[in-house]
Parts: structure tokens; C-alpha cells; sequence
DNA sequence: AAAATATGCGCATACGAATGCGCTAATGCA
DNA sequence: TGCATTAGCGCATTCGTATGCGCATATTTT
């Protein structure tokens, strides 16, 4: 940022020094302020040694002026999780898709490993962001201290009370997953769930005791089976240790579908033919990737980013006039929901 | 970031006020200031104060002070990619890991879609960013722009002159793969690239022909076929029309031996018994993602992104004490060099 | 008791851009 | 000639934190 034969940064000041004006005047003709008068000459001056000395407007400073940055943040409470796992990537490209034509940048918090939830809210209303997409589950201290901040917030993917959340309709993709093995002819169905105690994932559980109990399908051929996170072996090995295991199974999410996917073709049982497996999310659902014998449902990525960018851009938007209150003047004023469902599609791998 | 019965921000000089101190005593109390002598009483007063005020240093006007963010930018020049693109979904996953354990977070900058070259070298260095990972062709202007400014750079995946850079080891990786095909016994071997000029494609292409005049396979017998980035279909039909095609075919990238991979399952062409395919980058290697006829060599992304996180704190260390002749101080003093090429291992899907 | 140290803070300023207000000189109008 | 207007720009301050320097008061030394 410094130009040749001279020690001094390109700032307003030293283009103003230069030209014998002040910083603000430059100031205003470079940032083109309107309404605001002056000399077509002193004009083009500061535009061409602006130009010459390739000034780029320091966006700290700037920043720190209008109370704006431009950038939106996105945190994770799943520290183990990145890019890598294909159900961040959807979210993060999709993010990504949503921000460029609103002209805004993402910037990726760190998951602050061993922090503690107050360092990691530090970093979070640390003014470098105008927003925040968080996903992380309902139970997080983190969620609650984000609500009561005036840090424009929007939830994604699992849904947080008293904040304006996006996620995917959990019941309806649920009852059309066990609609689909039913009438694929299926009457001992299994479902697969992790021990953890998120949101989406009761609401999944609970759809499916009630659609087993409309059909009158006892809780032995029901089964559930509780994994750790995105791993299905014990589910599997329960299954076959049973002396009458059911002839598909819901997994409560693709990663988890995935992996049983995985353990199926090591053992060498044929998926659907043996099992047929249902997962949740819509995940690498581009055929090109790979040949799956997975039944899935999704929600449209973009839709999703989409939806929750425009959800934060209201609040940013409402915490630019009035700081305070900016949930109840948000959710009262403009009547937007706290809790978007967004519906669900089914989704076939090639193979199934 | 206001308290009850206040309107005034959270701010030092806050503190400041309500205690009868001053602000620069306050932040110097904050920021645990070494070799600052205060009572005891006093910093208990401060920090109780600040705790109970939920006090956030702001970090715009740290930066600004500080000429330091703790965040690093990355760019893409594809910008029809996002982390959805398992390429990238790597790249970036990488680059998060690495970051964690040296606290900073990442800056995704927008591609800025229409926006001149000049614009976004702009928004690339106007100081929200300590360090960039670029991601981009050799041919790319915006390269040589940021070659020449003083903002650290590290090139990933693709090399740039003048640009410290991480890229896979193209020519082993390429032999590699050859090899592979010549001991499962394959005589006729197609190449498959992009109608682009990128570095790493030529040196690949490169090592293919060199590959095959070392074995004397003549041109007929090792055709190369141009296709439009990542879709191989136009390559597909060219071996299919031919009196003559290879029995194994390698692909540039993954992405496009993905894309292959999909045209054969649609069109009932075996893989690898009607044609053996390979492809380049290790994407979703890992076996619980989804079943594959493909084999392909890649890096450890973890390492890449390591690598380039360090080679990009050097540079930033150096760019702290001076910032002139950055590159030149790095690459003579440190002796680093300015290309990196990480050994790529053979990974193979568990159909191939 | 005078001088030499500590101790504990405040003052002033920097970082770089934005912005309300005010000032000067030129022009317009009567 | 006299006053009002307007064009064109500078002054001062703001945003919030960091930091070199200096100034009082308190404590120890001679």
C-alpha cells in the first residue's frame, strides 16, 4: 500500500497533502458523496492522483466510521465439522451464492477450539460482522447469548427459539420418506437417530411414531436405533443381531445414510434389494458424483441461503435505524416468521 | 451492544467514565498490557466493571490501531465455484482447519461477478485481510497485481510466477496414474483436458506425452481430447465414433472423471471393464461417501492447507517489520521457496 | 530534610475515513 | 454601492483502541 519513492501510506490525507486540500474534501469526491459541490477541476485532480497512486479506500477505517462492514459471518457449534463434510459445503456454498449479489462476504468464525462460550461471543459481536448465520443446535449457550445480543442472527438448518430460523420441513420430508418404503412395500421399518438431542431430529422421531401408529405398526417392527453422530455400525449390527430386522431403514440424516451405505457393501448386503435405506437432507444429490442406492429428501441450497440472507439483511437493515429491540420491532412490524419450513423434495441416487 | 438504562456503547472510554479513570488506563488494563504498572484495586475495579458491562473490545479500531486483523482472505477466479464444488469444499475445509489452531479466521471474498479487475484487487487489499490464498490461473491479471502489491499471497493448486505457490506434484501424479493403467495392462490410453491453458494441465499433459514416447505409444494410440472445464461428454462421443479407442482414459481432474464416470453408467458402459478410468485431486475419497470406479491420486489436503497457512504467516511476519521487498526478504533470508509441489498418493474407489 | 526512586495514571495522538458545520471569496441582484 | 446568495472548500470531530511520554503523588534512600 505504499507507493514508490515515498514512505507514505496511500491515504485521503497524504492524496489531500499532495494536492494542497484537505483529507475531507478528497474524501468526499473519492467515496462521491452526494450533494456535495465541487470544482470539476479540483475533481479530475483527485481522481487522477487517486488513480495514479492507486488509493483503495481502507475499509477498517471506513468501517469503524459507518458501523458497517459488509461481511456476514457464519459459525458452526459443531467444531468438528468444515467444508469438507458435505452438508457444511451445501450450506457454505450456498451461503456463498446468496452473498456475492448482495455485494457481501462471508467471513468463516473459527470454531475457537477449547474457548469458552463467552470468548467465543466475544468474537462474535466483535463488530466485524454486520450479521450472523449460526448453526449450531438449540441446547448451545452460545444460541442463547446470540439472542439476547443485538447482533442480527439467523439459525440455519436446526431451528432456535426466539430466533429466526430456517430449516428444512422435517414431518412432511419425513412422512414422504416412509410413504415412499410403504409403497415400496415395506412393513418393518428402523430408524436410525444419534444420541444427540437436536431439534430437527425429534421432530423427526416424533413423525415417525406417529405415522408407524396411524398404520398400526407395532414398536417391534419399528425399531430405533441410537448412533453416535454420523456413524451407523452399531445400528447395523443391531439389526443383524435381530431375529427379525426390518426390510428398510430411515437414517436420520445423508452422512449417517452414507455410512451404513458404506457398511452395507463391505458385508455384502444389497442395498435396496436386501435393505432399502432412506436418508435425510439431500446430499451430493448430483448424480455425477456418485452412483448411490439412496433415497433422500433436500431442500433446494440456495433456496435456503437465499431465504436466510434476506431474513438477515431485514434485521441488519432494522438495526441500522434503532439498535434496541430489533427482534420485536422486526418480528412485529415486518411480521416475519421466526421459524421459515422450508419444504422438501424427494431425490433418487441412480442405483436405487 | 448497548446496556440497560444506557444508550451509551460498550466502549473503554465507557468505562472509563462511570469509574473515573481514563480510557487509555482502561484499555491498557484490557488488553493486559505488559509492563504497565496498576493497584490492584483498580484493575479489579476495570475488570469487574467490564464483565458485569458485557465489554467487547471492538475490533475494527483494534485493527485499524493494530495495522492487524487475525484474518485471512481467499479468492477464487473460478468464480463459478463455491463451496459446494468438492474441489473447493476441500480447499476451503483445509484452510478452516488449519486456521483454528493459529487463530485467525477466513475471509471469503465474493467473486464479485462483472466487477473490473481494478475493483477487485481493491476489495482484495483494502486492509480487512492480514493474508490471501489465491486461487487462480497463471493468466489471471489479477495474479500479477497481487504479485506486485505488498498484501502476503500464497498461491494453492495452481502455480503462479512470482507468487509463493502449493500445488500437487503433477508430473509423479500423472506417471503414477499411467503406470497403474500400464501394469493392469492397457496399451491405448486417452487423455482428457480442458480447452483451458492452466499450468498444472500442460505440465500434466506434458508428462502424459512424455510418458508415452518413453514407451513408444504412438499419437493414434494416445489421443488427447479437449472438453469445456469439467464436462467430458464431447470426449466420451469422440472415443466411442473412434475405429479405434483406448481402453483406459485419464482425466485431467476429478470432477471431469466424475462427470465421465456418470456418462458410462448412463450409457451401460462398464467401468473399469469397458474402460478404466483415472482421474486427478483425491476428492471425496473417502469410502462412506459413495461407491466408485475410479482411481486417483491426491494430495493430503490437510498438509496443503498447513503448508500454505505457514508459508502465509511467514510473509506476514515479514510484511509486520517491513514492508517493502516482501517477497525478496522471504524468499533470500528465509530461503522459502517460492514452489511448493506436495507427493500425491494413489487412492482407489472401492469398485475400481 | 532533601533527594532519588517508584507507583499509578492521564494527556495527546495515531490509525484512516466520514460528516456536520462554518468560513471565504466570487457572483447575482437590486 | 450594498446585501444576499452560492459555489468551493477547510475545520473540527467522530468511530474505539492502542501507545509513547510525562506528570503528579507516595515511598524509599542518603
Amino acid at each position: 500500500m505504499r507507493i514508490q519513492g515515498s514512505d507514505a501510506p496511500i491515504t485521503a490525507k497524504e492524496i489531500g497533502r499532495r494536492l494542497g486540500l484537505s483529507q475531507p474534501t478528497v474524501s468526499r469526491i473519492l467515496s462521491g458523496a452526494s450533494g456535495y459541490r465541487v470544482s470539476p477541476e479540483t475533481r479530475r485532480r483527485v481522481l487522477d492522483t487517486a488513480a495514479q497512486m492507486g488509493y483503495r479506500p481502507n475499509a477498517l477505517a471506513r468501517s469503524l466510521r459507518q458501523g458497517r462492514t459488509n461481511i456476514v459471518g457464519f459459525y458452526t457449534g459443531y467444531g468438528y465439522l468444515d467444508a469438507r463434510n458435505p452438508f457444511l459445503a451445501e450450506l457454505i456454498g450456498g451461503l456463498q451464492r446468496a452473498a456475492d449479489p448482495r455485494q457481501l462476504d462471508i467471513l468463516l468464525h473459527g470454531v475457537y477450539r477449547g474457548a469458552s462460550t463467552d470468548d467465543i461471543y466475544g468474537e462474535l459481536v466483535d463488530g466485524r460482522v454486520d450479521g450472523l448465520f449460526l448453526h449450531t443446535h438449540a441446547a448451545d449457550p452460545l444460541a442463547a447469548r446470540l439472542r439476547d445480543s443485538a447482533l442480527p442472527v439467523v439459525a440455519l438448518a436446526d431451528a432456535i427459539p426466539g430466533i429466526p430460523s430456517i430449516i428444512a420441513d422435517d414431518a412432511s420430508g419425513t412422512r414422504m420418506l416412509l410413504d415412499y418404503l410403504w409403497d415400496k412395500g415395506h412393513q418393518g421399518i428402523g430408524y436410525i437417530r444419534p444420541s444427540q438431542r437436536f431439534d430437527s431430529v425429534e421432530r423427526r422421531i416424533e413423525t415417525f411414531r406417529s405415522w408407524t401408529a396411524e398404520r398400526g405398526i407395532t414398536a417391534d417392527h419399528s425399531p430405533v436405533y441410537e448412533v453416535e453422530f454420523e456413524f451407523s455400525t452399531t445400528a447395523l449390527e443391531a439389526m443383524l443381531s435381530s431375529s427379525n430386522p426390518p426390510t428398510a431403514v430411515c437414517c436420520w440424516n445423508d452422512m449417517t445414510a452414507f455410512d451404513l451405505l458404506y457398511q452395507c457393501r463391505k458385508r455384502g448386503i444389497a442395498v435396496p434389494d436386501d435393505l432399502a435405506i432412506v436418508g435425510f437432507d439431500g446430499l451430493l444429490a448430483d448424480p455425477r458424483l456418485c452412483p448411490r442406492a439412496l433415497v433422500t429428501v433436500g431442500v433446494s441450497w440456495t433456496d435456503i441461503a437465499d431465504r436466510a440472507m434476506d431474513l438477515l439483511m431485514q434485521q441488519m437493515r432494522g438495526s441500522q435505524t434503532d439498535s434496541n429491540d430489533v427482534k420485536e420491532g422486526y418480528s412485529a412490524a415486518d411480521g416475519g416468521p421466526l421459524l421459515t419450513r422450508l419444504p422438501v423434495s424427494l431425490a433418487a441416487g441412480d442405483t436405487a
